[in-house]
DNA sequence: GTTCTTATTAGATTTTTGTCTAATTAGTGT
DNA sequence: ACACTAATTAGACAAAAATCTAATAAGAAC
């Protein structure tokens, strides 16, 4: 389960009416205005609510006869908070540092003296020079070209080729007016 | 853990930034400014998610010279959420108390060594005795009037009184073949 | 006690959410 | 095909929540 699924479903969960309905089905599968008599809702309201929980995966419905049907997902339910926070986390984090290393290595190796020595070949290790680069431009503003010159120039002598990749990699972007960095 | 409470908690959990903090007090107990900055808000916005968590039982603090050190509370997160979907509601859980603390009390009031010692006037102090009585009696099942009168003498010797009432009270009922309890 | 530094609170603003009524869609039984 | 009933969607509105800036409080360190 991704993190979004989880804020999804915590979100479900934190709402009196959904939890009620939650109680409900746990004693028996229900049908929608059944419920909004239950809880004194119009059945609108416990549609709505119904959609939140089955978006979040809390609950399914079938079709029976009249009536369509909602009941607990009960292996979904069954998780535990804590299993549902870390989940993503470790992973996430254990990336992150993987990406984190990975780009330090390649800095070390390409850069002196805050100078590029050459520019990568390797595409990948490109990119992550690039991207250093694009840290040095501000979001939400136009540069001149002679400006983009400049500070590309402080990293090597080739700006021309530079500042054509990272067009290419979609870190900067361009009109007629100027340039600007790609968020 | 009343359904407020829970409710509490699933609203503490059902935030992204909310999460990230508790990812992050997952790995390591954290103060303020550091989650500010590794979240990238600000200070007062992260006191204001922690004092959440903090509300909802997730995380407790303990100061630590210059800091407020954070942690995850890890007993509560490690709840099952079905468990703390299926908590009664707080308002049917006062009420039950109420209502047992009220039957006891007359219960007490009106008998002794397991004798009633009078009847009851008022009709719901009545109604308390007469529902005790009624559990001497098995569901689906029919008794004759010698037997009903036999069960209902236990309690008083009046059980004319007492077994018209508990009809009255639909507690039993009956036709010609004999008496029964409502369920 | 005064001065730093961190933490919390207050007030303002924007976004999200729960609920309703009314309109629409979908599915059953005749 | 038609009438009926259940379910969903749309639009409106009020209440709640997340975030910021600025002000205040609370704790160490000197």
């Amino acid at each position: 389960m991704t993190e979004t699924e989880a804020i999804a479903l915590f979100k479900a969960l934190a709402d009196k009416s959904r939890l009620q309905i939650l109680k409900s089905l746990a004693q028996e599968d229900m049908f929608v205005e059944r419920l909004a008599q239950r809880l004194d809702l119009t059945p609108a309201t416990i549609s709505f609510h119904l959609k939140k929980l089955s978006q979040a995966g809390a609950v399914s419905s079938y079709k029976s006869q009249y009536y369509t049907m909602y009941a607990l997902n009960r292996q979904v339910l069954n998780t535990g908070i804590l299993e549902l926070i870390l989940e993503k986390s470790d992973e996430a984090d254990a990336q992150a540092q993987r990406d984190a290393a990975y780009r330090q290595k390649v800095i070390d190796s390409f850069f002196e003296y805050g100078k590029l020595k050459s520019i990568p070949v390797q595409r990948k290790k490109e990119r992550v020079i690039l991207e250093l680069i694009a840290e040095k431009f501000e979001y939400d503003r136009t540069y001149s070209e002679r400006e983009v010159n400049l500070i590309i120039a402080d990293f090597h002598d080739d700006f021309c080729t530079l500042r054509r990749d990272m067009i290419a990699e979609k870190l900067l972007d361009r009109d007629r007016q100027g340039y600007w960095r790609v968020k």
